[in-house]
This record gives C-alpha cells, structure tokens and sequence, in this order.
DNA sequence: GCTTCATCAATTGTCTACAATATACAAACT
DNA sequence: AGTTTGTATATTGTAGACAATTGATGAAGC
C-alpha cells in the first residue's frame, strides 16, 4: 500500500523561480553586482513578473540580493569584512550546535557523521574535489541537525548558503580540499568520545583554518 | 543653504504594509494563529494585493508568519520550546557580542548605554514600565552595534524581534521588569571595567533570568 | 451506514496592463 | 562654461481580472 512512488513536485511558479535563482547564486552562476532585471527574468524562466518579484523580496530578507527602490536589484557584493564575520559566526554558531549535539545526539547519528566523513577522505583520495565540497555540507548541516535546535537550524541555514556562495567564487586549491577531508577525522574521533573541549578546538581550527584560506584568496568584485 | 528640511517619506505601498503588519505582530495585536487572508489585510489597508502578498512573503522568511499553499497565512504559534531556544540564541548572540564590544566600543557607546541604563532605572522607578521595555531593548540594540558585526546585526534583529513579540504576549508582572531594570547597574559596571568575564556572566544571567520568568508563565496559545 | 464522487465556496497563485519613479541626456538659460 | 530644467527611457510599483487548488458539503450508490 506504499510504493514510495516519487512526489510528484507541485511546486508553485514562485517557488521554482527562488529556488532556481538561489541557486544559480549561491552556485556562483550569478555573480555579485549582477544586475537582475525582472523582465529578464521573467523571460527567461518563461513566467510573468509576479512570481519573481515574490522570489526577489525572499532573496533579498535572506540577503542573498539588494534592490534600490525603482532602480533595480543586485546579486549582493561580499567584502572580506563580510567572509570574515561569516566564518566569525560559523564557528559561534557550530561551536554552540556541537556541544548540545554531543549531548542530544543519538548512536545512529554518529554513525552517519563516519560515513560521511569516511566517503569525504575517499573522495578526497580520488580527487572528486566536488564531492568533498558536497559532503563536508552534509557534514556540517547533520551537526546542526544533531543540535535539536530549530531556531539554530534557521540561523545556520543563513549562514551555510552564504558559505556554500563563497566556497564557489573563490579559486580552492585542490590541496587545501585535501586538507579539509583530513581535518574531519580528529574532529570526529574526539566527538565519539563526547570530548568537547577538544572537539571544540578541532572544530575551530577547522573552520577558521578554512576561513582564512579563503579570506586570503579573496579579491573584491569590483 | 542647508535648511534642514524632513525628509519626504516615500515608502512603498509594500514597504508600510510590511511595517504595519510587523508592528502589528510585534505587539501582539495579530495574535499567534490568526489567519491573514490577503483579500482582508488588502481591504484594510486600503491597497491591492500586490504589495500584501509580497509583504507576507518577507514575514515569511523572517519567520514571523506561515503559509500554507492555497489555503492561508497565519501568525506563527510559539511553543515553550520556541521560547527556551530564543533565550538560548540570546545569550550566545549577545555574549559574543559584548566580548566584541568590549575590544572595539568608543567611549561615546558607552556613555550612551550608561544614559539608556539611568533613563531606565528612573523609569523603572516612576512606574514607567512600557519605556523600561523599550529602554532595554535600546541597551541591547546599542550593545550589538557596538559590536561592530554586521552579519551579528542581521542575526540579533530577528532574535530580538521574536523576542518583542513574546515580551508583548506574555503578562509580565511589574516588579519583574524593576528587577530587570536594576540588573543593568553591575553589569554596566563591569563593562565599563572592560572585565570580560564578569560582564558576561551578569549578561547572562540577566538574560537566563528574564528567560525563564516568561518560560514559566508561558500558556502555549491554542 | 459507509464509501465514493460531484459540486461549491473560499483562498491563494498568476498574468497583463497601467502608473510612478529614477537616471541620463539634451536643451535652454544666465 | 556652468547651471538649471525639461524630456525620454528603462525599470520597478500597483491594480484588477482570471485561473488553479483546497477542503467541505452533500448526494448517489452499494
């Protein structure tokens, strides 16, 4: 009586377009400063201008674009002040999800970090660079997760889209990615010994090592 | 050739109907699980539905309001657990901030809090109790900004907005809030000390404080 | 009695046309 | 020349009509 057929996605013509836009943000297609004209849009999604300026007000409160009254609307520029404050914050927030995940956290959701971190280190061998991106996300997100803390997961959801935007502007070396896979099985190991202050400092060191790697990357889109 | 003139408010139809509506939620006058049918607020507010629907939409991504696909718009409920997580964001929003704050605050900011701290001690005295409310939210908006973080900015005016919101549903009692008032002193003492650790633990406190009075006297709105 | 199906009312979702506004640029004036 | 003023154009802001969806209600069939 449950043939888990697949959702059929009935999605609403505003949603589609936030999360195609979103998207193409947050994956770097749409570059800041990029101008985003709702006719444009409009035609090119093949939809009126209703639905994308619902999708544009959303974009814009989660601070993803700006708009000028009757001027128009930007995808939203990013000094190295705002990937410091970002990074600032990743670690206040996580460092705060991690020591309620290592109280709240279930048996099961530790063995999910393993294998997440375990495919991350084989991806990271293999050289599936996008694929230790994708999974260090999962990552971090199931740490949250683990937190049982809904208010958190709004916050960090903020916070992830902006990393995940800057993680695909700025030019990563290959090595440095490496590096990342690596740095999540101390991590992980101390976590399994519920050992929060030296997780805490892993987790950190973690973080902000990757934040200053691309802090140091980071030239200003004029 | 500067006769300081006003400023000719030229907000958008979408701009005030989003104020009016936030105001309105803010301070408990549209009660948790109300319904908001947009044909209504349009009609109220005199306006088309344009700029209403965009208006829910941005309560929406601020977490103010959900929305429900064909079927409606509702105030969002706040369970206890909505309110202990609150008070839990609070204090690590506002530790970190004041940490920030205590490194970077010119005089002027501090002299500032101290003008707010007095007005609210007098007003706490004079039986003032909707300026004490508003002076400590000015000491605690003030003491972000101190903090000179913007991403922090972004992240406390949604906590401090649900925050309003619980203060405007929950029946204080009046000598609560005198409490609330005199617990500033000491604490703007040690900021004053620049002592970091001292400072923090009185912010805390005074936030778990408040935290739990109104947890205790939360009845979750049907 | 119970299930199933058609219908209806209420509400949101979308589209199109029109209005309001800001900027740039050119023309007129001093 | 420099300043002001008008005008054109591109863009966003708003309105109103129509389409789509949901949930409820009640009738028909077993």
């Amino acid at each position: 009586m449950k043939p888990n057929l697949p959702q059929i996605k009935n999605m609403s013509i505003r949603e589609q377009s936030l999360d195609t836009l979103r998207e193409a943000i947050l994956s770097g297609e749409l570059k800041p400063g990029q101008a985003l004209t709702e006719m444009d849009l409009s035609r090119q999604l093949g939809v009126s201008r209703a639905p994308i300026r619902e999708a544009l007000r959303i974009l814009n409160s989660e601070g993803l674009v700006e708009t000028i009254p009757y001027h128009g609307t930007t995808v939203r520029r990013l000094t190295r002040a705002d990937i410091e404050e970002l990074y600032g914050m990743r670690i206040l927030l996580e460092t705060y999800a991690m020591e309620r995940a290592l109280h709240l956290g279930e048996a099961a959701e530790f063995a999910h970090l393993r294998a997440i971190v375990n495919a991350m280190v084989r991806a990271g061998e293999s050289g599936d660079f996008r694929a230790v991106n994708a999974l260090d996300r999962d990552f971090h997100d199931a740490l949250i997760e683990m937190s049982r803390h809904s208010l958190m997961a709004a916050m960090w959801q903020m916070v992830a889209m902006k990393v995940r935007q800057v993680m695909a502007l700025v030019n990563r070396r290959n090595s440095d990615l490496t590096q990342i896979a690596l740095h999540h099985l101390p991590l992980l190991d101390a976590m399994e010994a519920r050992d929060v202050a030296r997780a805490g400092e892993y987790l950190r060191a973690h973080i902000a090592s990757a934040g200053d790697l691309i802090a140091e990357d980071w030239v200003e889109t004029g």
